[in-house]
DNA sequence: GCAAGAACCTAATGCGCTTTAGCGACTAAA
DNA sequence: TTTAGTCGCTAAAGCGCATTAGGTTCTTGC
């Protein structure tokens, strides 16, 4: 800045005047200092500003999972491509870790914020008694967590989630139209908010209508699990006749494993996966699935992240409920 | 660390000695001081650090590819995850972007640069005939390119690689053995140095021995192409008994075109991926696959950039050659 | 014609840290 | 006794920016 002040024959405080905005310079010698900063390639230093007051423009990602589960799962680089594109917009950095516990990522985050290393954070993975969004809310860091019911607890925290129960509600009338009456849900992990979510609502469906034989599993997500798990309740005296899996990698798995049994598909077992990608359609049969746009889910969640780091208010918002994508693995059940 | 400075009885720059490990106060005093910063909780602000001299704690990581792109490809999540281990240690953030192409690669770079918002950069898919090295070498940035093959032309830039060379012999010489005479590499990205290798290396395997029928056709390493060449090649009234897949998604996808087309594997037809991820698992029959330690080439690759950060020179950095893991979609050529 | 105010600009301060210069007290060598 | 040197510490400057408190000149209203 000195540098162009020299230039433009003028202050440094009237360069900074120029290039932020601010009124207390005519119009001439704004546009003349704008030039000579472009000329110069000047950008602003991010530690400067930061250290004078603005943010870090900077916000922050932490992925809590073990190494060898990251993979498959499409969902979060769809998502991260989703904030980048609006985080780009307004040259906000992404500050990404890669942790294994919950517990460590607290102290992830209570070290950004020690550190003043970021002005908010996006949280995924909610869980049922998360520690995270108290944690946060006491730091008076800005969060938005994705993929969480609405928790007014936290005043502080915004919350952009899909509607888990809707979309399992669909899932099951539509197998409960096609005549199937013994259904399994190979559900995620355990303790996650949108696990227990679909388990309830599966519970409930199920009781709504009468079904007794209709239960969920839990897993680690992961394709040997589901297949595991698809093994044990095929080999069963009643197998059900339709399984749903939380994600596209265990319910490819879970196919597999189906064929090897010696069941069809769809003719002996309907199956559908959560997770639309380019998985179900490598397949065959092709995977009926529930589709969501997580690009723009993860849009939605950077915009309201600015939004929050601006002054605005927490908020919940809901992103459209999945829809399902039918396909060749569902069809109507062998004994109805 | 002023009020260190006051809890503790010193000046300020007494405690930046002290908590710094620079000589100038006694062991007393510095342990004292340490105890005090311990118990206030304190952290020093990257800004502040950065801007009296210090680096920004931070190495960037772009990815230049269509949103649409991006998914099941388990490489880089592993990759990044690896990164995360080392750089975990030494307290260095990473700050993540996703672009849609070089160009827009080279001006994050040079924002990241004329910002000093970064110590360092991975660089990810080195091309034939890449801009990227020289921009980052002129700008002095410390960088270390992921899978590029050594480029002396670069001093200031380090190199880790995978010989795909050798890899890609292993591979022909495993298919020769079992007879095969038509092979068909269904290639990555045009203009990508590990493709270009790769390619190369298949034509000379074959001219060596006299192989008239083996061709690569280059794609953009999705599902659709994969099945669209497989399709293609398949069809043709002598068609290959051979089929190498330059990634787990189109092997995946190609077996699924071929049992369509009525080809049986590995009976009809032989199939290796490139990649080895669960995905090999996950379909029947079970893929060969090239398998290489993802993970560990990230941690090697962030070894190699903090050293450079720190001021250690350039290197090349081999990393081991791909193993071959013979499952059940390579057998014996029909016509052997 | 003069005070009041607006318009445009500069000087100076501070953000939290590192680092250099310097200072007093003590010790060892001459 | 003096000189030089060492140890443990403090004072002060500076990193690049934003911002606040002036300071001129020029206009405007009376």
């Amino acid at each position: 800045m000195k540098d162009i002040a020299r230039h433009a024959g003028v202050s440094q405080s009237a360069v900074s005047f120029a290039l932020n905005g601010r009124p207390g310079v005519s119009e001439g010698t704004r546009e003349r200092v704008r030039r000579v900063a472009e000329q110069l390639g000047w950008r602003p230093s991010t530690a400067a500003r930061q250290l004078s007051g603005e943010g870090a423009a900077t916000v922050g990602f932490v992925l809590a999972r073990p190494a060898d589960t990251l993979g498959v799962d499409s969902f979060f680089l769809q998502l991260v491509s989703g904030i980048q594109e609006v985080l780009a917009e307004r040259h906000l950095g992404l500050l990404f870790q890669v942790v294994e516990d919950v517990t460590d990522e607290c102290a992830v985050y209570r070290r950004w914020w020690a550190e003043h290393r970021v002005d908010g954070v996006l949280v995924v993975d909610p869980r049922t008694d998360d520690p995270r969004p108290g944690l946060l809310d006491e730091l008076g860091l800005p969060a938005v967590v994705i993929g969480g019911a609405p928790d007014e607890r936290h005043p502080g925290i915004s919350t952009v989630w899909a509607d888990d129960a809707g979309a399992m509600a669909s899932v099951v009338d539509e197998l409960y139209a096609l005549g199937h009456r013994r259904i399994v849900h190979i559900a995620g992990l355990p303790g996650l908010a949108h696990t227990e979510r679909r388990v309830r609502t599966l519970r409930a469906e199920a009781g709504r209508r009468g079904l007794t034989e209709v239960e969920s599993v839990t897993t680690d997500y992961s394709d040997a699990e589901g297949a595991a798990v698809t093994r044990r309740v095929l080999e069963r005296p009643a197998p059900p006749t339709a399984l749903i899996y939380d994600n596209d990698v265990m319910a490819v798995a879970g196919v597999a494993t189906a064929a090897e049994l010696g069941f069809s598909v769809p003719a002996d077992v309907s199956v559908v996966a959560w997770e639309d990608s380019a998985l179900c359609r490598m397949v065959k049969p092709w995977l009926s699935a529930l589709s969501r746009d997580s690009v723009e889910f993860g849009r939605t969640a950077a915009r309201e992240l600015t939004a929050l780091v601006d002054g605005g208010p927490a908020r919940t918002v809901r992103v459209p409920v999945p829809r399902v994508i039918v396909r060749d693995s569902t069809g109507a059940a062998r004994d109805a």
